[in-house]
DNA sequence: CCAAATAGTTGTATCATGCAACAGTTTGAG
DNA sequence: CTCAAACTGTTGCATGATACAACTATTTGG
C-alpha cells in the first residue's frame, strides 16, 4: 500500500525542481514561450485554439504568447485561406533552431541527473513515470475527476 | 539506455497535470498560498528567510504571501523577542485545519489516480519517483549543476 | 563603538493568466 | 438564400506571482 501523503511530499519537491530547471534552461525565452514552442513542435502546423486546448490555457493567453514568438521570429502566423477567421501557426527555421537548442540543453541536463541514479534503476525510473502519466490520462478521461476537488468554495 | 527526450516529453505532461491538479485542490487559497502553508507545516515554527530558502523564492515574495495568509488567519507572525528584526511564523489553529483539509482533498485525488495503476506497479511508481527525487538532490548538491543551462544568454 | 551583515518590508516592473467584450467569418436551420 | 448562432482570434482589464533594488531596523564582530 502506497503512502500517498509521503508520495505527495516527494511530488512537491519534484515539482519545484521541474519549475526552476526549465526556467534556467529556456535559452533566452520565457517558460511560457518555451512551453508554447514545444507545443507547436508537437502539433506541427496548428492554430491558437488547438494550442490553447493542448496546453490547457485560455486562447487569449496563447494569442499573446504566440504574438511574442512571432515578434521574436520563432513562429510564423499566416491567414488560413480556407477559413479567414483562422491562422496557421508553425515554427520558422529560426524557431526550429531554438527548439533544437532547448532540447539539447534540457537533454543534457536530465542526462546528468540520470547519472546520479544507479544504472540498474534508470530504466525503471522512466518506465514508472510513464505508467503514472498513463494513469493520469485514464483518470482525467473518467468521470470522478474534479469532483473531489474544492474548486467552487 | 533511457530515451531522455521521450522521458522529458512525459515530464511535460506530468508537470502540466501537477499544476492544474493543485490549482483545483487548494481549498480556497491560491497555489502560492498553498505551497506556503505546506512549507510552514513542514518547517514548524520558522521565519520568512527560511521559507524563502525552502521554497526557492525571494524573501520579498514570501513576505507578501505570508502577509496574505496572516490576513486570512492561517498564519501567526509574532516578533521574535531574541532578535527584534525577526518574526516567528507558524500555523494558527485555523491554519492547521486548512492544511489538513488540503491534505485530505489532495490525498483523495491521488488515491484515485493510483487506482488507475495496476496494483503490482503501484509500489514501484512511488519507489522510482523517490529515487528520481534523490538523484535531483545529489545533482543539485554537485558542481556541474546549472553550468549546462543557458541562464545567461 | 561603529561598520558590516542580517531580517524583513515596500516600491516598481514584468510576466502569465483568465474573463468579458468585441470584430470578422462561417455555418446551418428554416 | 438569409440571418441568427457558433466559432476564431484579439484586446481591455484585473489579478496574482515574482524578482530586484532600496530602505528601515536591528544585531554582530573586529
Amino acid at each position: 500500500m502506497v503512502n500517498i501523503r509521503e508520495f505527495r511530499s516527494k511530488l512537491r519537491i519534484f515539482e519545484q525542481f521541474l519549475g526552476s530547471q526549465l526556467q534556467d534552461c529556456c535559452c533566452g525565452v520565457t517558460v511560457a514561450q518555451c512551453h508554447c514552442l514545444f507545443a507547436v513542435e508537437d502539433l506541427g502546423q496548428t492554430t491558437i485554439g488547438e494550442l490553447a486546448i493542448y496546453l490547457n490555457l485560455d486562447k487569449s493567453t496563447l494569442s499573446r504568447t504566440v504574438d511574442s514568438l512571432v515578434r521574436l521570429g520563432y513562429i510564423s502566423r499566416e491567414s488560413d485561406p480556407t477559413d479567414r477567421r483562422s491562422y496557421r501557426i508553425s515554427l520558422t527555421q529560426s524557431g526550429y533552431q531554438q527548439v533544437e537548442k532547448m532540447h539539447n540543453v534540457n537533454d543534457a541536463y536530465f542526462s546528468q541527473v540520470f547519472e546520479h541514479i544507479p544504472e540498474i534503476d534508470q530504466e525503471n525510473v522512466a518506465k514508472y513515470l510513464s505508467l503514472f502519466v498513463q494513469a493520469i490520462d485514464k483518470y482525467e478521461g473518467s468521470q470522478e475527476a474534479a469532483e473531489i476537488c474544492c474548486k467552487d468554495e
